[in-house]
RNA sequence: GGAGGUUUAGCUCAGUUGGGAGAGCGUCUGCCUUACAAGCAGAGGGUCACAGGUUCAAGCCCUGUAACCUCCA
């Protein structure tokens, strides 16, 4: 059969990837293939935020995803790759708002239902986006199976969860300081408050006493919270202060007395060693003021603006407070001065806003006793296996210091916390169904936290609580998670925990665990900068493989990466030569229309070489992919096509397509044909809209790559000798190629060539492989034989087996040719007196493995005869001189 | 203050149990060889941050130092 290919001669991935994804989809090959024989293998993607668009770091997560679970696929695992997204509370609340604050309206104007109403919306909308930016990236997820965080289901399961912790007292209600963002006037969990360094001050204050003795120090950073002052604190052991305390100050510019008391918690080298303490301001003094039965003035709204407790202040926000404030101490001269310090502040991680201390009611998760749990099932040997492991020793000391987790937040767009408070009785009733006679009842306004029902998603999107679902009894627990170190804390966590406490199993076997990815420059890529690229511009540019196989290569296990154009390129590059080799092989194989190994008798030195070399590579990626090391399988299989199949197999097979022999030809055909079919299908998984291309335009059994079976080691492909043999071959050639760019004669230019064998097994390879060596060299003379007669005036090479005479009198300098095998003699006597040092120390030769020995004898001799033969040469040459 | 990471060629980075330092890009030389000039052939380029130690053998293991980065408090 003659095959009617055309192939454009350079990669173009607008050509090969619009419309794949549709077929795929339309043939139905994502889903798990149903083989009750099969083992499953199942991953959840992380839901992105219904926000926005994904970017560079979501098209990384998922890429590796989808090489897991393509490779998997194709390896005949029942595959579940479970699709879905994340309703982002505070996230998605946020934008919704800033929308609306465009046409002058918040959402209390429109009220709790119909801003829902909108956001649902908002998210509809956002949720295509990210359909699309799935698709355009080939990924092999299943739809029929996607989930939400807010579905009925995933909702069941988080109002199941909350009910069953808080019946075991796990979870609980109650006032405590909490960190509160007054931008979206919601309470904030600790990982949600960015530390970073702001330019401030240390006010100090004069306290005068009330006696009228004088007045204290005090200094403050945020002299704004000062009406909200219960007491003086100071070191119990800080003797200067011992005679002050018990007496009272004044809290200037309330003109309140307050106590001065001692607490442990000063530091006394510190500032003055006196501290005021706002127990309502500030976590350390909320502390403070419940040992000490202080009172706790709150004196802010939700937004940070002051209320009628901060007197002549209320109603200004908190910054503009603090310099009426700072501008009435200097009138009453009760500033003694202002310090500008650089120190760490809280920022709320969605809408960037200064985070204030706030006492409110709140629901918290009692963490220690769920950590204590994961800490434990971390020793054991069914432990969830973090990628690479040193990231494990960040999920324990978080999970050791872990502080109880805030999950109330005052959104309007979440869970709805399950919780009823009785309209007369007050009473408070927490359960999965609301109360019958609900007419009497309010529901708790708040809504959970994000992270609480994401928490569950391995699980909860399995069908659990039904721990009858199929797919929970298949599919859960999951084999991989992958994921990004930055949410280890968010999501990672608090997924193991919550498994373990309702499923009584990890959620997943492996997790693991990659970079960031930073801009060109190495810096953090986000809006602020400006300096975000958009996966799409660079699949629009470069195609999604391009884009995959840099993902998938980029950067070793847990390293970040830098995105560059440069690298694009290099990545583009490399398909093209996939495309190219592709194309040169389906260009050669007329009357070929079914792969079918030659029977091994019939294989040449040159298939069984590129045999045995892949044979090599399957071997090691597939090694590499069990244990996560994308990288490294990438440079495996970059060095196999590259250099072994195109630089060698396929220049070598021109001289057998155009030979004479009919059979040979007919065997070549069939091992390039057979190599690139398996290279195709190692690529896949990297790579999947231009494998499929090409696999679909060879000849190929099966609807397509997809689910197509992955290569498996032969073990009659393993081939030392070949290896061996023909690495002989190239030293011979690149020995040439080498002199010949040395003196300027171009290939195109043919010379003479006398290759002196010096062992037989060389000769016989040499002679049966004559072909190669015309095609290569390009001789004017070949001899090949043991009784070569060095010519008077000839460029000299000393290969293992040989020495080659390229007679070139016209175009080399006696005196130049012996410096050139002078230097050569030099690099030679190294490495032999290295060899005989090594060899000659007992130590060594008595100590270290047979094998590595054995090579260090091999290596010596070999050196020894190239050195001993390109003395002679020198001598010789110098002779004639 | 605690934990972790990084330091290897001009640049960006690999280097799997310790057994002669690699890639991509860039540089230099020569080639339009009918798959690919975004290609081919060849070349040059490194005290593996520094100082000790373990070992027959260290980029890799141990100790310390320095610089930079990240997370936590």
């Amino acid at each position: 059969m003659t095959k009617e290919v055309e192939l454009s001669t350079k990669y173009d991935p607008s050509q090969v990837e619009p419309g794949r994804y549709e077929e795929w989809l339309k043939k139905d090959l994502f889903k798990p293939n149903a083989n009750p024989e099969a083992k499953p293998y199942s991953i959840v993607i992380p839901p992105p935020n219904v926000t926005g668009k994904l970017h560079l770091g979501h098209a990384w997560d998922t890429t590796l995803q989808d090489i897991l679970i393509r490779q998997k696929r194709m390896q005949g695992f029942d595959t579940l790759w479970l699709p879905g997204m994340d309703h982002a509370g505070i996230a998605t609340q946020a934008k919704v708002e800033a929308k609306l604050a465009e046409q002058g309206v918040t959402r209390y104007d429109l009220g709790r239902e119909k801003f829902v109403e909108q956001v649902w919306d908002w998210k509809d909308e956002y949720a295509d986006v990210i359909h699309k930016q799935w698709a355009k990236m080939g990924l092999s997820l299943d739809y029929s199976r996607e989930r939400f965080t807010l579905d009925d289901g995933l909702s069941d399961a988080v109002k199941k969860v909350f009910v069953n912790l808080y019946n075991k007292g796990l979870i609980y209600r109650g006032e405590y300081i909490i960190n509160w963002d007054p931008k979206a006037r919601t309470a904030l969990s600790d990982i949600e408050v960015i530390h970073q360094d702001d330019e401030g001050a240390f006010y100090h204050v004069k306290y005068p006493f009330a006696d009228g003795s004088g007045f204290i120090e005090i200094a403050t950073t945020r002299p704004e919270t000062m009406m909200g002052d219960v007491a003086v604190a100071v070191h119990p052991d800080d003797d200067r202060y011992k005679d002050i305390v018990g007496k009272k100050v004044i809290l200037p510019l309330v003109n309140k007395e307050i106590p001065i008391i001692t607490d442990h918690y000063v530091d006394m080298g510190f500032g003055t060693g006196m501290v005021k303490i706002t127990p309502a301001h500030d976590p350390n003094d909320f502390e403070v003021g419940n040992r000490h039965d202080l009172p706790r003035i709150n004196t802010m709204n939700e937004d940070a603006t002051m209320n009628e407790n901060a007197g002549k202040y209320v109603g200004m926000d908190r910054f503009e407070a603090r310099k009426a404030i700072v501008k009435d101490l200097e009138a009453e001269d009760l500033m003694i001065k202002i310090d500008p310090i650089t120190h760490s502040v809280g920022h709320s991680e969605r809408t960037g806003v200064q985070v204030e201390a706030r006492l409110s009611t709140q629901w918290f998760v009692k963490m220690k006793p769920l950590a204590e749990e994961a800490l434990k099932f971390q020793q054991g040997e069914d432990k969830v296996g973090f990628v690479p492991e040193r990231f494990e020793n960040t999920f324990t000391q978080w999970m050791e210091n872990v502080h109880d987790w805030v999950i109330s937040r005052q959104l309007w767009w979440g869970h709805q916390i399950p919780a009823w408070y009785h309209k007369e009785t007050g009473e408070m009733y927490v359960g999965e169904v609301a109360p019958t006679d609900i007419e009497n009842w309010e529901q708790d306004n708040d809504v959970l936290d994000t992270w609480f029902s994401s928490a569950l998603w391995p699980f909860s999107t399995m069908g659990w609580p039904n721990t009858d679902a199929p797919d929970y009894k298949r599919y859960f627990p999951t084999n991989t998670l992958v994921t990004g170190y930055d949410i280890i804390f968010f999501w990672v966590s608090r997924m193991i925990f919550q498994s373990l406490e309702f499923t009584d199993e990890r959620p997943f076997e492996h997790v693991l665990i990659h970079g960031l990815i930073r801009d060109e420059s190495g810096r953090k890529m986000s809006k602020s900068l400006g300096n975000g690229i958009d996966p799409m511009d660079v699949i629009e540019k470069y195609g999604a493989d391009a884009l995959r196989w840099f993902l998938s290569n980029g950067s070793a296990p847990g390293q970040d990466v830098r995105f560059s154009y440069t690298k694009m390129d290099a990545s583009w590059n490399f398909i093209n030569k996939i495309w190219n080799a592709s194309r040169f092989v389906i260009m050669n194989l007329d009357g070929v229309d079914k792969i079918e190994l030659p029977a091994k008798s019939e294989w040449q030195l040159v298939d069984k070489w590129i045999l045995s070399r892949l044979n090599t590579t399957v071997s090691e990626v597939t090694r590499l992919f069990d244990t996560f090391e994308f990288g490294e399988a990438g440079r495996a299989l970059y060095n196999f096509i590259w250099n072994d199949f195109c630089d060698w197999y396929i220049e070598m097979s021109k001289e057998n397509l155009n030979g004479d022999n009919q059979a040979i030809k007919q065997n070549t055909q069939q091992i390039l044909a057979y190599v690139l079919d398996q290279t195709l299908k190692l690529l896949h998984p990297i790579m999947p809209f231009v494998t499929e291309e090409l696999w679909l335009t060879m000849p190929h059994e099966g609807e397509s790559i997809v689910v197509a079976d992955y290569p498996v080691v032969h073990s009659e492909f393993e081939d030392e000798q070949s290896v061996t043999d023909m690495n002989n071959l190239i030293e011979l050639i690149r020995a040439v190629r080498n002199n010949r760019a040395e003196v300027n004669a171009p290939m195109s230019s043919a010379v003479d060539l006398l290759i002196k064998t010096t062992d037989d097994k060389t000769k016989v390879i040499f002679e049966n492989n004559q072909e190669f060596i015309q095609r290569f060299c390009h001789p004017k003379e070949l001899q090949i034989s043991p009784d070569v007669i060095a010519p008077k005036l000839a460029m000299t090479s000393v290969i293992t087996g040989a020495e080659i005479y390229m007679p070139l009198a016209e175009l080399i300098d006696l005196n130049d040719e012996i410096a050139r095998l002078e230097k050569e003699v030099k690099k030679l006597d190294g490495e032999v007196m290295r060899g005989t040092k090594k060899l000659g120390n007992e130590k060594f030769v008595a100590s270290a493995p047979e094998a590595v020995v054995t090579k260090e004898k091999e290596k010596l001799a070999d050196y020894q005869i190239k050195l001993a033969a390109t003395r002679d040469r020198i001598s010789d040459l110098k002779a004639e001189a």
